[in-house]
RNA sequence: GCGCCCGUAGCUCAGUCGGAUAGAGCACUGGUUUCCUAAACCAGGGGUCAGAGGUUCGAAUCCUCUCGGGCGUACCA
């Protein structure tokens, strides 16, 4: 079934043809904003009267005459400059509801596109070794309810989890084992004391030098001791310790890693410009040469040894990045997030295709080396001095980085997934490295105009403060965390409101009405802008929220309910009818919006703006609250209850398929 | 400096790519429960769409400039 706005436009645009004779008009057909002007109104005749130089109300008039449309709407009205009012008819919209009521595949009967596409969407992309923080919330459910609109819509969609785990982290990870390994040596988890030393004493440059250097010696020392046969070759402990990692307990061995791995981050952030050094070895011709190095470059020699030698050390890292995933798929869970372990496609899956990038952009001419650097200079990007602006694909130390996994990944979605279009969501910072990569994967011939590549971006997250949502101590928020604060206020109010529930009925209300919250809030703000996060405002029964529309669906189906308490067969009714009998205002408007379901998913999907869809589902809930003061179902007269019952119906329906088919949040029988 | 995003009611935000009198929610004021969940509904006040020019039948929306905010700008992602 077309959507009617599409309808619309199609005989206007012919009746626009017929009328004046030039080929391609727009009708531009718009909901009417008011319904003096009728449901929809098309625009198009004054665009169209300046085109061909004629008096836009006359030319309208024209149309009207040409348009056939009366099986649709009432005569249609010419306002204004030369607008055209059109008003559905009682019986259109009638048949509308039941062709809805009547689709037995769950899709309301909406159709799936005539032109399918294969689209790759890049999302969530957490990084090995951390929590997911509220900083990847945004990506993580704005790409998935992408991913389902876009699937609903009939095309097909590619899912890429993206996971940060092959850049600079990398060498952090095996650092942070080191430091595990090293605490067993000494028999206690100096990483934590240290953690906590560190962030106290920030302050206190003295203190702070103290306390690097002492972690230097203490580094240098275990990493002299740690020898079978030549210098650090690390073949006592860490070598040892990496083989029994797989033996280890998952929960401890992941919440001590977490720790280290913080410690790790806030030693190399602290010891920055101090000027320490640490003895390091280097493989050169095949033989070992032993320097000083930079303490705070230990972690990116180790990126790069990881990077060109191959042996254990990689292993160990694989299983932090399955200790991660498992962590992550937790939360995709708990978010109804439909990602897998088959979506995760992260940049380690590219390794062994980076060098041949850079090799090819060399080929090309394309990539040049800079201040030791290799980088690409895409046309139109220029830095702070006016100089043309680098896109670094390989670092002074050989090391790869994002741009070179991104621009493996490009490569790879559209060679291999034969990839029609790519979406990446990731935040509004990333602007410039995504257009630098697009650019660059042009140059290359990568990229060509048949696949188009489109970066959703979004906000940041902000506290209630106007900040950037942090914890009191100034950390990220840990995703879990706000879950789990959301899931027990809406707890506290599911108690209040409704103590005679089960108690599993309560935790399981609490869940969907809290988990919903978050996830609605976010969805219902414009994408590209910041937004002020509060609790208070996601769990409010009133306005844009998630639980008022729960409860909306809730009270439909109470009142389901409440029909069998009163011998009303609610199935029989809704079969034996076969047209509605809609009298009311407040039952039109919501048939009428009821039957714009489909526009409101196109608009979602073509802009992939999320807020477009809950501001349907919104605008569904308050018609529908209206209707159900305004309009008593059960103890209305025989004539009209069938028809409000089919409203009821398909109102929930429309809810709970937009709510948990396309936005991912759960709808509760009662609440 | 340059680039991108943004500036709409006291507050938080919409505004479907130029349409008619700029909309919600919160907060504020008043009203509605012998009636399907009042976690609701109804009514009311509240605006120089940051400012100034321009484009045209018509601008919150497009262009230019100014002011104000955020982000980015060579080896993090």
């Amino acid at each position: 079934m077309k959507p009617v706005i599409e309808i619309l436009n199609t005989r206007i645009a012919d009746a626009m043809t017929a009328a004046t004779g030039e080929s391609d008009c727009l009708a531009i057909v718009k909901q009417s904003g008011d319904v003096k002007f009728g449901h929809y109104q098309a625009n198009g005749c004054m665009a169209l009267a300046k085109r061909v130089k004629t008096n836009p109300r006359e030319l309208a008039a024209k149309v009207v005459e040409n348009l056939k449309i009366d099986d649709i709407c009432e005569t249609p009205e010419i306002a204004g400059p030369g607008f055209i009012n059109l008003t559905l008819k009682n019986d259109f919209l009638s048949d509308r509801l039941m062709e809805i009521a009547a689709d037995d595949k769950e899709r309301l009967a909406i159709d799936k596109t005539s032109t399918p596409k294969k689209v790759v969407v890049d999302f969530s992309s957490p990084n090995i070794a951390k929590q997911m923080h509220v900083g990847h919330l945004r990506s993580t459910i704005i790409g998935d309810t992408i991913a389902r609109i876009l699937n609903f819509l009939g095309h097909d969609v590619i899912k890429q989890n993206h996971i940060g785990d092959w850049g600079t982290q990398f060498g952090r990870v095996i650092l942070g084992l080191w430091h595990l390994c090293m605490a067993q040596k000494h028999g206690n988890t100096y990483y934590r004391t240290e953690l906590k030393e560190l962030k106290d004493c920030k302050e206190d440059d003295g203190k702070l030098k103290e306390l690097c250097l002492a972690i230097r010696d203490r580094h240098e020392k275990d990493w002299e001791e740690d020898r079978l046969d030549k210098r650090g070759d690390g073949e006592v402990l860490f070598h040892p310790y990496i083989k029994k990692l797989k033996g280890l307990d998952k929960g401890e061995l992941w919440s001590q890693f977490l720790e280290v791995y913080q410690y790790v981050n806030l030693v190399e952030e602290s010891i920055t410009g101090m000027n320490l050094e640490v003895p390091s070895r280097k493989m050169i011709d095949g033989e070992y040469v032993y320097s000083n190095m930079p303490y705070e470059s230990v972690s990116r020699l180790a990126t790069v040894m990881l990077q060109n030698e191959d042996d254990q050390e990689n292993k160990a890292w694989e299983y932090i990045s399955e200790l991660t995933l498992n962590y992550c798929q937790k939360i995709y869970d708990r978010l109804s997030v439909l990602l897998t372990e088959d979506d995760v496609c992260g940049e380690s899956f590219y390794k062994d295709r980076l060098p041949g990038i850079v090799e090819e952009l060399k080929d090309k001419d394309l990539a040049t080396e800079s201040e030791g650097a290799m980088c690409v200079f895409p046309e139109g990007f220029t830095n702070k001095e006016g100089n043309p602006l680098p896109f670094i694909i390989q670092k002074s130390d050989g090391a790869f980085l994002y741009a070179t996994t991104d621009l493996a990944a490009i490569n790879y979605r559209i060679k291999e997934l034969d990839a029609e279009k790519i979406i990446y969501v990731t935040d509004a910072r990333q602007q410039l490295h995504f257009q630098m990569l697009f650019a660059t994967a042009k140059a290359a011939g990568w990229l060509t105009d048949d696949v188009e590549v489109s970066h959703v971006t979004f906000g940041t997250m902000m506290g209630e403060d106007g900040k950037p949502l942090k914890t009191r101590s100034g950390e990220n928020v840990n995703l879990s965390d706000l879950l789990d604060e959301a899931v027990e206020r809406a707890s506290k109010v599911v108690e209040a409101k409704n103590p005679d529930l089960g108690d599993a009925e309560k935790a399981s209300i609490a869940n969907a009405v809290g988990i919903g919250a978050v996830k609605y809030a976010d969805f219902s703000n414009n994408r590209t802008t910041d937004f002020i996060f509060s609790f208070d405002k996601s769990l409010a029964m009133e306005g844009n929220t998630a639980p008022y529309m729960q409860y909306a669906y809730a009270r439909v189906k109470s009142i389901e309910r409440k029909a069998v308490d009163k011998g009303i067969d609610v199935a029989a009714e809704l079969t034996s009818l076969d047209t509605l009998n809609i009298t009311e205002p407040a039952e039109m408007d919501l048939a009428l919006h009821i039957i714009r379901y489909s526009e409101a998913i196109n608009v979602a999907a073509g802009d992939c703006r999320p807020n477009y869809l809950t501001a349907y589902l919104y605008d569904l809930a308050q018609k529908f609250s209206t209707f159900y003061n305004a309009c008593p179902v059960l103890i209305a007269t025989e004539d009209k209850r069938p028809t409000r019952l089919m409203l009821c119906d398909l109102t929930a329906k429309t809810i709970a398929h937009g709510l948990t088919n396309l936005l991912g949040i759960e709808v509760v029988e009662k609440m």
